[in-house]
This record gives C-alpha cells, structure tokens and sequence, in this order.
DNA sequence: TCACAAACGAGAGCACTGCTCTCGTTGGCG
DNA sequence: CGCCAACGAGAGCAGTGCTCTCGTTTGTGA
C-alpha cells in the first residue's frame, strides 16, 4: 500500500531476527488498518491487534512504543495511499488536457477517499493524537496540494481565471513566495490563491460527503461531486474549451 | 450558550426535584464542556466529570444513559452556538448589502470556530460516534447553510454569477426542488449549486485552519481567510461596489 | 567456537475507562 | 400519612494502554 521513499531504505534486511521484525511489523500495521477500516480509530486497540496475532499485548509494544505511534504509521501510510492514488489518476491521462488532470485528481481523490471513509477521515478529520511527530507526517500529508499546485505551474499560460484580480497582502504575498522556493518555477499569484481555495473546496465537499453531511440532503453524491467540480475548473479558468 | 428551540420547552420546573435535575444536567454539560474544550473529545470521561463533581460515577447515568448521549447534548450545544453566532454575524449588518452579509456569515462561523476549536472539531470533524440520533441533530446541524441559502434568496436578482452556467442533471435538480419545498420561494438552480460548492469551501477553509493544515505553510491565517472569502464572493457574484 | 549482551515473548499488574447491578435513602403525590 | 418512583453510593465486570519482570532466543565479537 504505501510506498517508502527512496533515500537510505534499507531493501533487504540481513539477520532473520530483522526479516521476522520487519514481517511482524508489516502484519500489525497491516491488521490494524483492517481494524481502523472495519471499526473506526477510536476502537483500534493494541491488546485486539495483539490478540489477532496470538501474541501477548506487552510483546507489540517490542515495535510500536505506544498506540499513538501505531496510528501515526497508519496515518502516514494513508497520506501515502491517497499519495499514490492522486498521482496514479493524474498521470493516467493526457499531460497537456490540464482540464482533465483536474477533474482526474479530483475525481481520484475522492475515489480513494469513499473507498477508505475511516483511514480518510484519521487524516482529514479531527486530529485525534495530541500531535503526530511532524517531520514524518508533513511531506506525505502535502502531496495532494503539492501535485495541484504543479498543475497550475504548468498551466499558467493557458488557463485564465474569471474572477479576481484580488488584492494580496505583502505578507501573504511574501510566504507564497517562500513555499515555491522549491519550485524553480514561478506562478500567478492570482492563480495561486484560487487553486488554495479550490483545495479547501475540493476536501471540503469530500468530506461532506464521507462525513455524512450530505446524507438528508442529497441522494446523487456523484452528480453533485460533478457539477461542483465543473465549477471548480471554471473558477480556475479550465474549461472544456479549451486545450 | 445554547438556546433552546421553542416549542414545547417546559419553562418552570414544578417540583424542587424537578429543578435540581434541572440544575444537575446542566452542570454536568457545563463541566462537560470545559473538559471537551481543554483536553479534546477522547479525553472526555464520564468518571472525571463525575468526581469534580463530587458524584459517583454510576450516578451520572441517572442524567445520560451513556457517554454518547453526553457527546450528543454537546454536539448539538456545539451546532447551536454556532448557530447563534452565524446568526448574529449576519443580523448585525445591513440585511440590503448582501456582499456584507455573506462576510460577516463567514467570519462569524469562522470567528466561532477558532475560538472553540474542540467543539468545532466534534461537529466538522470525523464523526466519533456510532451515529448521533438524526432526530435532534439535523435542524440545529443544518443552521448555517439553510442561513446560507436564505441569503442566496434574497439576493437571487442582485448579482450574477461570473462562471457558469453548468449543466445540472435532473436528479440533481429534482433534489434541490425537493430541498426548497419548505421555503415558498424559489431559488436559481446555477446561483444553488454555487452556493453549495461556497458552503463546501467555507468549511473546507475553516477545517483546514482548525486542524493546523495550514500550520507549516501560512501563518496569517487571517490574511489568507480574507483574500480567498473574496475569490468565493466573486463567485457568488457579489462584489464590492454591488448594492 | 563460544560466551555475552541485546532483542524478544509472555505474564502479572496498575490505573483508568464505560457501564450494570444492588441497596439504602429521600422526595413528591395520591 | 404511606407508598412508590427517583436518586446516590458502592461494588463489580470487562475492557483498555502501558510498565515491569523474568525466562528464552538470537546475533555477534572475542
């Protein structure tokens, strides 16, 4: 399910003792995603995991040092599942149709997150550990908005928005230019705060949807997810049209 | 903090045990509360509640059959005071300046959210309970939008909107005429489905604030609120020298 | 090759939780 | 004034996260 990155990965582990750890390691994280998915975070317990497993509950705590950090793997690993899941959409259509990589990242993010209600609602709901440990969480939690983000990078010169111009504050205007210091490239601060928004909205409506709030008020959670985000591409300045 | 809608609300309690009941529950919300907001919804206990109290535990199930039922009262506390506070954002300006009206909606939810960020996260966050009885929670949960779509009414023939028109399918639009019944007037379908997505952003924007998603990437949360609750205005068609 | 230390699994135990049951006590209504 | 429902307290059950101890196994350096 979810991938390592790349840099120092250790592939193969040497002694039996780290290939039976690290198998173990996988089969809890692995019965316990089986659990959160059946049941819901709060009634993911170390002792049922353990039990599952035929083995003492004191002995999990050899690989997870509390149930915090169990969950905080498990939310890493949604990130990067819902990681994989965007990029897979993404790239499975014409680069240069930026209208439908739109709609593709859209349309897979939700995907993903209806067919995984709980693990999306560990990492998009109410952040239940006091805080996850940052430095592993921040990278897989951005991929989403990093993928948007370049979308409008490469199409900055074809899209153009019907809204705006806005007035940025220079604050605003200066952290902006601070988070696409990485990015060589440039972009559109117009653009820039309107895929923000369409971010907010885009999981704004999905959680809507997986929450339950749409529940007494719309049947077709599809064709409303559709039409909102045909809005969404033409506040970006995406239509069919164009391309 | 909560009102109570009127109906059939028994004002007087007769008898002296019926006031101390009264008296009771309400100091157990209130407690509650406070330790719902000071330490999150997991850490609420019934036992904490009721040792500072001074009860026994068993006690306190003469007043709610079960901790859920307590996390209900609060939920439904929780909606109802942002309800009053979306209510008197929007009361407190010019009902003709619509643009002002729909600013003030926002930052009065918004505001309400920031200041009460745990019982904000019970409401919009991952739903922790099985399901909260549909029964009590629906009306005070549907506040703000229904807040919002009478706004959308009455400023039906004074802004047009800059994108659209989309295609709406009929199930869509069957629903949405279904959803108006109550209200007499009638609604532009492309102005409704607008203001769904500006609903779906709004709450979007405000959880992503709430839970810290913007931690590592903005500061001025306050800036960036402003500016994209201008993209959203333009949206909807409303702007500043309208009116 | 072998001994030593680190890693490991199992069990008991602690403090805490939600919830149930029982048993006196007290309050209100007929 | 008497009866019954409402109430408060306590014990107890099953479950949880987590810690500590104690044998056992495993890898490694001498």
């Amino acid at each position: 399910m979810a991938s390592d990155p790349a840099p120092s990965a250790p592939p193969a582990p040497r002694t039996a003792r780290q290939r039976v750890r690290a198998e173990l390691t996988a089969e809890i994280t692995a019965i316990a995603r089986r659990h959160l998915a059946e049941k819901g975070p709060s009634e993911l317990s170390l002792r049922a995991v353990a039990r599952e497993m035929g083995m003492a509950s004191s002995a999990l705590y050899r690989y997870f040092p509390s149930r915090d950090a169990l969950l905080t793997r498990l939310i890493i690993d949604a990130y990067n599942d819902m990681g994989d899941a965007c990029d897979a959409a993404v790239d499975a259509v014409d680069e240069r149709d930026h209208l439908s990589q739109f709609q593709a990242l859209a349309h897979g993010v939700r995907g993903w997150a209806v067919a995984h209600p709980q693990e999306y609602a560990l990492i998009y709901g109410s952040p239940v550990p006091g805080y996850a440990a940052p430095t592993d969480t921040v990278d897989p939690a951005s991929r989403v908005i990093r993928r948007l983000i370049l979308l409008a990078i490469t199409m900055n010169e074809d899209a153009t928005a019907p809204i705006g111009p806005v007035a940025i504050p220079e604050m605003l205007e200066r952290q902006i230019a601070t988070l696409l210091d990485d990015e060589s490239v440039t972009i559109d601060r117009q653009r820039f705060v309107i895929i923000a928004s369409v971010w907010a909205q885009l999981f704004g409506m999905i959680s809507f949807e997986v929450f339950g709030r749409y529940d007494e008020m719309f049947d077709d959670a599809d064709a409303l997810f559709a039409v909102q985000l045909e809005l969404a591409a033409a506040t970006i300045g995406l239509t069919s049209s164009t391309d």
